[in-house]
DNA sequence: TATTGTTATACTCTATAACTATA
DNA sequence: TATAGTTATAGAGTATAACAATA
């Protein structure tokens, strides 16, 4: 592997700067849309796949069942998603994104994404091209394992 | 930017886990080595260059002034950096890595790349150079500048 | 008066464990 | 008894402000 170990900086080190400007860029798009970080991920989830549990909810995005409560909560309230008894097992709640949470995903995220295109146009085309798709491959890997060999 | 912007997921939904895992994996790694993530960070900094005030040096690593006196106190009680009042302006503490704090730097750093080896090797030869590049470049960017526009 | 380093305080997140209601 | 959801508590990490020493 000698041609990725010269001399280069940790990929933690590099990596870290860029997710905390691109979550700093986020805060103001998700006020406006008077939703959270955490409530930002769950309609993102919620839009692929309406979720059986609050745990199966909690674990896709990484989270505690614990944490993500009180987001379920203003979601709700706030109409984004609807969250029922199940009728075939009545301890768990059946969760799935409103019409009215998919406009305001579609909407903040529209303008997440003109944020970070205004970053990757900074790559030259080539490169902007690979970085997605290798940050796409690693995102569907299972880091942790690959990691903790 | 149509090759961009083509229904791909967020950018930082992609990295955080990605991230999340390589912090995961440095810390057992930091632990072995006797110091924490900021030590880690500062003797990387310091490395490059001394510091010639401790608040110059936090925010070189993107830290406040007052969070990294703790560490401070550690490395300089293993023996890492020293920390001596500037003869021109006493109110100011002269930093320097010590020869046993690069030993122990490289020493960590050497098992953390070595990690993160395993997770660039998942990727394509092409891809990885230029994924590697891409963060590099990223990486001097005035990222933050960039997105808040 | 301004600046460097330090300490103290409060606030946000997060993790853990206990509780309820269903099964 | 086991599980889904909830609540309560404590802990870590962080941000802010106040303080002492020096300029």
């Amino acid at each position: 592997m000698a041609d990725q170990d010269q001399e280069r900086r940790d990929l933690g080190a590099m990596l870290a700067p860029v997710l905390r400007a691109l979550i700093a860029a986020e805060r103001p798009v998700l006020d406006d849309h008077g939703i959270s970080m955490w409530g930002y991920s769950v309609l993102t989830a919620l839009e692929g796949m309406p979720a059986r549990t609050q745990a199966a909810l909690a674990s896709s995005i990484g989270a505690d069942k614990t944490r993500i409560i009180g987001t379920l909560d203003e979601l709700q309230a706030a109409g984004h998603i609807t969250r029922e008894p199940d009728p075939a097992d009545r301890r768990a709640r059946l969760l799935s994104i409103t019409p009215e949470g998919q406009r305001v995903l579609r909407s903040a995220r529209a303008r997440i994404h003109a944020a970070e295109d205004l970053l990757l146009a900074e790559l030259p085309a080539g490169e902007r091209r690979a970085f997605l798709s290798a940050v796409q491959t690693l995102s569907t890997l299972p880091v942790e394992e690959i990691l903790g060999r």
